[in-house]
RNA sequence: GGGGUCGUAGUUCAGUUUGGUUAGAACGCCAGCCUGUCACGUUGGAGGUCGCGGGUUCGAGCCCCGUCGGCCCCGCCA
């Protein structure tokens, strides 16, 4: 077993002369016959290694008897490649390897599928079942270079701020609010169960009470719920939570890592301070509260212009409390009845009734609700919505909230879909001032926007009986190019307030004590005021690469949260039950 | 839980609209030739449970029903 000397994507012309020992995987093999060439591949490059039979025939026809990644050790002398012959596309393309012997580590069988391939694209089942080879690809091992490279900036920013990396248990108490839990039964104790965390939110609002004042934690949490191609059922936080603070000292150490990671990842320099917005800015503006700001098209209010009219579907919806909006989209008025149709599904799919277009063409207005609308009212809507002749008017009319939610995810596709946005520009910014509660659909109880355990404004506090939908909380988010990046809040530090709170949740003093005791007992010897926030780490590594979820973690799920690879979850030994005194119910339904 | 989409050679896909002889291509694989390639070139060859199950039909890759799986969206994700 020989040391190497050098990767794979180290050498250069002025070492030429070098006697080496390269490791590595067999990228490709070009066998002229009387000429071999093989590129040698590790994570570093490739390394064009050359055989000449006329030299020695015996090496030439083991090197010939090589296949795509086989794992094999060259020594040989570096050569300069003869003039003409230099490859300016790989940065070892000036040089060679002239063999002198190889040795064969390990076989490779066939692989399922090509590693440096650059055009036939593996399916995604075919790459997560091989994970090792996908991962294998240049392309792979750069997101994940990147990766650790953010871990790094995250650690030594907060490190540099007084900040303190500690652990907390991934064993912890299981709590019915939010998401669903990922269970670990006990054998020491029958019929009782762990869960893995959804957050450390509660071990570290204790680690504040224990007075280590900055604390930070790069750590995976565990929601079972269902997926979504920014969403896996384990998933990693950069958790930070700080004591005393104020809300301009939490934000300036988060920008100012955002600032270090962008320039890190994309050599930019983001201009700070990030915009703020309010919740109530941005849902009214955009219809979403992670608006995608790379492109313009606002929502605009309608309702009032059209409350007069009397074309029946708007008529109809108004008088139902309803609202009337419409987004306008920039030069599109020639789109076809069969492509506004196709913006229609779209919308539909958004949850809205249907949509009201109206195309400011060169032959005039046309549109059924424009034929409704007197001359004077349609000049102030293309006014307001800075509409000018060419453009494209798309209106939604129905229940306030839906119009709103509708239109923003009509205005995300729209933007998609029209190649609106720009890959390397950049929206970031802050939502503030989002609603303490919101009204659980079904029951139309009050549940936690954020969580239980989210701060409020003071000046709120006499809405908590009156109004308490009504009531702004200290929770906040980044938002990175529609992308929501980072979340986090003020806490109640105040037990009196907490109970309060939870009474509100419909938790009763005994019922908060169960759930959460340990921590409103904590919270009684002598807490801090407390804030923080948590990155979502991998939807960070989403931004920066532009890929998915499942691109930028190592060993993920599919969205039905199985592993392919390794075929997990899947069934367990008898013993094993039984140990945990667990027995299996199937389904109803199954047969 | 609901909606959409895809599943054909080792891989990526065409073929499904309008059912009809022996299911094609590219890449990969195997064998041969080839002295400056770098997606080497070139000649030949092997390779198919058309995801699975059922149905309709004289006949199904193609139509129908069910089911499994990948992906996207809604619900869900304090």
């Amino acid at each position: 077993m020989r040391r190497r000397t050098h990767t794979c994507g180290e050498l250069r012309a002025h070492d030429a002369g070098k006697q080496v020992f390269l490791s590595g995987w067999v990228a490709r093999i070009r066998d002229h016959g009387g000429l071999l060439f093989l590129d040698l591949r590790d994570r570093y490059g490739k390394t064009q290694v050359v055989i000449r039979p006329e030299e020695d025939s015996v090496l030439y026809e083991k090197a010939s008897g090589l296949h795509g990644e086989w794992v094999i050790s060259v020594e040989g002398e570096v050569a300069l490649r003869p003039p003409g012959a230099v490859n300016r596309q790989i940065s070892t393309g000036e040089v060679e390897v002239h063999a002198r012997d190889i040795e064969v580590l390990n076989q490779c069988l066939p692989p399922p599928f090509p590693v440096e391939e650059e055009e036939i694209h593996p399916s995604e089942e075919m790459r997560l079942r091989y994970r090792y080879l996908d991962l294998r690809r240049s392309e792979m091992q750069e997101i994940f270079a990147l990766r650790h490279r953010v871990y790094g900036i995250a650690r030594e920013h907060l490190t540099t701020h007084g900040f303190l990396e500690i652990e907390t248990p991934f064993l912890v108490k299981s709590t019915p609010e939010g998401a669903r839990d990922y269970l670990v039964p006990s054998r020491v104790h029958p019929g009782k169960f762990y869960a893995l965390p959804q957050s450390p939110q509660i071990y570290k609002q204790i680690l504040m009470v224990a007075g280590f004042d900055r604390y930070f934690q790069i750590v995976r949490c565990f929601r079972d719920e269902d997926l979504r191609s920014d969403r896996q059922p384990e998933f990693t936080q950069v958790d930070v939570e700080l004591s005393f603070p104020d809300i301009d000292t939490i934000f300036g150490i988060a920008e100012s890592l955002f600032c270090k990671i962008f320039k890190a990842a994309w050599d930019v320099d983001l201009p700070s301070p990030f915009p703020r917005f309010t919740y109530s800015e941005v849902m009214a503006k955009y219809g979403t509260d992670k608006p995608d700001l790379r492109f313009g098209m606002p929502l605009v209010d309608v309702t009032e212009d059209l409350r007069d009219t009397d074309f029946r579907i708007v008529k109809e919806a108004l008088e139902k409390d309803g609202a009337a909006r419409g987004i306008c989209v920039k030069g599109e008025a020639g789109r076809t009845r069969k492509q506004i149709a196709d913006f229609e599904e779209a919308a539909k799919n958004a949850g809205l009734g249907g949509i009201l277009p109206v195309k400011l063409t060169t032959e005039g207005v046309q549109g059924a609700l424009a034929q409704h609308l007197s001359e004077a009212t349609l000049r102030t809507i293309t006014e307001r919505m800075g509409a000018q002749q060419g453009d494209l008017l798309l209106f939604a009319v129905g229940a306030r909230e839906e119009t709103q939610k509708g239109l923003g995810a009509l205005r995300l596709h729209l933007g998609e879909t029209l190649g609106l946005i720009q890959p390397q520009s950049i929206s970031i910014f802050w939502v503030t001032e989002f609603p303490l509660f919101e009204k659980d659909p079904v029951t139309g109880d009050l549940a936690s926007a954020h969580h239980p355990f989210t701060g409020f404004f003071d000046e709120d506090i006499a809405l908590l009986d009156t109004n308490p939908l009504a009531v702004r909380s200290h929770a906040y988010d980044m938002v990175v190019n529609g992308s929501e990046v980072l979340s986090g809040s003020i806490r109640i530090s105040n037990p009196e307030v907490q109970r309060r709170i939870f009474s509100l949740l419909g938790i009763n003093d005994e019922e908060a004590t169960r759930r959460f005791g340990f921590l409103l007992e904590a919270l009684r010897y002598g807490a801090p005021l407390m804030g923080g926030f948590a990155v979502g780490f991998d939807r960070v590594i989403m931004v920066l690469t532009g890929k998915s979820i499942r691109d930028v973690i190592a060993f993920p799920k599919t969205l039905l949260a199985a592993s392919l690879m390794d075929g997990c979850p899947s069934e367990v030994d008898e013993k094993l039950l039984k140990d945990l005194y667990i027995q299996f119910v199937p389904p109803p339904d199954a047969k």
